[in-house]
DNA sequence: GCCGTTTTCGGCCCGACTGTTTTCAGTCG
């Protein structure tokens, strides 16, 4: 028996008593004991006193020694025959909850979503008390919604529209700030929806023009603090705007910034002082209410440091207030290793690129453009690649303030082979490489073409070590934790590539990097000079799993850098 | 269902919105 099935039984026993209609806390008890087992960080064999855990009782105890002894939880076998299983995908549809799927249940034997469809269209649901014709409507209109829209959406789809509700907020006169919060905010690689705070003294003033300015497919609410739309476009995705007094700001930014578990551990702390804490500020015992001009205030007001959105996940991050300040941020970057020119499939010069990259403040940065292998690439034949370094050597001369390094993205060949020969790599200051091709491979496969580039005295990094593509392919699949071992085995650098789309390696997988001293390089992959930004996003993903500045190669001086390309 | 150094019973984070009601339940984040 393992944690994880432990843990996925206690959730799946929440869901189905949800089902049931039983009393929530009832139900988040279960899901407690879920997450009390996954915030501890010993696996089950070094837990030696589940059962006297606080949050885990006689009932979940109970659960957790049928897995151990049985193999599986009589509660749960007991549940999944009593509730039927199609109530399960039920639970997906907008306004329908555990109570009102248990009644639909019980009083029509409504078993899925179909039959839920059905009974609509023969007008039976309207017939149960606390239903009614416009509940049968809405029900219709987001089963049939159900198939359309994904469910979670990813960061790079998300950040253009991100982009363009916020060029239209800021043209609107009666608001006076705003700010994108929720999952988004905290850098998560997909989300639901898309969170705004706006400070404003005519909330009904802003409403109209939301409505009016944005391409909204549908208002889901509007009222007074709350405008929920969706918006039409390319990809359909739901929007909530929060409307709150400019004194209020700070306090609903924090609060629908989340994540959730981080909100309750904070009420926590609030509570235990005799304190309020809700959107609109701190409520103090005798009803007068705290105001923050920033989140930062609002924080020390708690006596604790500012903890950055990106970390504020499952609570735990208010146990490792002491690592705060050695959390990589944006400021410790000092170069960025891994960029594209015209020389292949990059849309600028080598010198648009190193004056892009003067204005970030760097101090060095290695120009990598494609190998021979990448045709759809323009990729660089050995002659061309000669020719570039000399070029870059010339373009380089030319500067006091950034070092520039000749680099290639070379090619792993789908046979396992590299795309340069050693001879040429040996005259690169820096060698990254990378798997493009026969992605469907056997993972022995892949495997074998990633150790033949780990085994190469001249490759330094391992770019995008996974090749996924955020919610659209996986990539690979290699064996993560073995690539790990051979990275510390060879000295190589493995990449966090900070362009949206990728995003890897994950943060489950980075945890594991810094676990065994490995260092991370985080690169842009710029293949234009407005990607050179994505270096932001690829620094607060890293802050996602802990990533302190000394695991980080960007965080190097040009001379430490040096000396780790030479050796 | 779980918890407890004011508590073994009563509260569990808190509030907005909708659709159903005619003062509130359910859902959502």
């Amino acid at each position: 028996m393992d944690k994880k099935t432990i843990i996925k039984t206690l959730e799946k026993i929440a869901l189905y008593m949800e089902l049931q209609g039983e009393n929530p806390f009832k139900v988040s008890a279960f899901r407690k004991a879920a997450q009390v087992l996954e915030l501890d960080a010993r696996s089950l064999a070094e837990m030696d006193n589940i059962l006297s855990l606080k949050g885990i009782g006689a009932a979940t105890g109970s659960v957790i020694e049928d897995l151990i002894n049985v193999g599986e939880s009589s509660l749960l076998v007991e549940l999944q025959s009593t509730v039927p299983s199609g109530l399960l995908p039920m639970l997906k549809i907008p306004g329908l909850g555990g109570k009102k799927i248990a009644k639909l249940y019980k009083e029509l034997q409504i078993d899925s979503i179909e039959a839920l469809k059905e009974a609509c269209e023969t007008n039976k649901v309207q017939a149960l008390a606390g239903f009614a014709a416009k509940t049968e409507v809405k029900l219709l209109a987001e089963i049939e919604n159900l198939q359309s829209k994904p469910e979670r959406t990813a960061v790079w789809q998300l950040e253009p529209i991100v982009a363009m509700i916020e060029s239209k907020l800021a043209a609107i006169p009666a608001i006076d700030k705003f700010s994108v919060a929720g999952s988004y905010r905290r850098v998560k690689e997909a989300s639901k929806d898309i969170d705004f705070i706006i400070a404003t003294a005519t909330p009904k003033e802003v409403r109209e023009e939301l409505l009016k300015v944005l391409p909204v497919l549908k208002i889901i609410a509007a009222g007074d603090t709350k405008v929920s739309i969706t918006l039409g476009g390319e990809q359909e995705v739901d929007v909530d705007f929060r409307l709150v007094e400019a004194r209020q700001y700070a306090s609903a930014l924090n609060h629908f910034t989340g994540s959730k578990d981080h909100n309750i551990k904070m009420r926590q702390i609030a509570k235990e002082q005799g304190k309020k804490i809700s959107e609109y500020g701190v409520e103090l015992e005798d009803g007068t209410v705290v105001h923050f001009e920033s989140e930062k205030d609002f924080y020390a007001y708690f006596n604790l440091p500012f903890i950055p959105p990106t970390v504020r996940e499952d609570g735990s991050e208010l146990t490792k207030l002491d690592q705060l300040s050695k959390l990589i941020t944006l400021d410790d970057i000092k170069g960025d290793f891994h960029m594209h020119t015209t020389w292949s499939d990059g849309a600028h010069s080598i010198e648009e690129m190193i004056e892009a990259s003067r204005t970030k403040g760097y101090s060095h940065i290695v120009i990598t453009d494609h190998s021979n292998y990448l045709k759809v690439a323009n990729g660089l034949s050995k002659e061309r690649l000669l020719k570039q370094m000399e070029t870059i050597k010339e373009i380089n001369a030319k500067y006091t303030d950034i070092e520039v390094f000749s680099g290639t993205e070379m090619d792993i060949l789908p046979d396992g082979s590299l795309d340069f020969e050693d001879e040429i790599l040996k005259q690169l200051d820096f060698v990254i490489a990378s798997i493009h091709s026969s992605f469907s491979q056997p993972q022995e496969k892949i495997m074998e073409r990633l150790q033949t580039a780990m085994k190469n005295p001249y490759v330094h990094m391992i770019a995008h070590p996974t090749g996924r593509i955020i919610e659209q392919r996986d990539g690979y699949n290699p064996d993560v934790p073995t690539l790990i071992e051979w990275a510390k085995e060879y000295g190589k650098i493995l990449e966090l590539n900070a362009s949206p789309y990728r995003l890897d390696l994950k943060t489950e997988h980075l945890k594991l990097v810094v676990e065994a001293g490995v260092p991370i390089a985080i690169n842009t992959d710029a293949h234009h000079i407005d990607q050179l930004k994505y270096m932001e996003i690829g620094v607060r993903y890293a802050q996602k799993a802990w990533l302190h500045k000394e695991n980080v190669v960007n965080t190097w001086t040009l001379e430490q850098f040096k000396q780790f390309i030479q050796k």
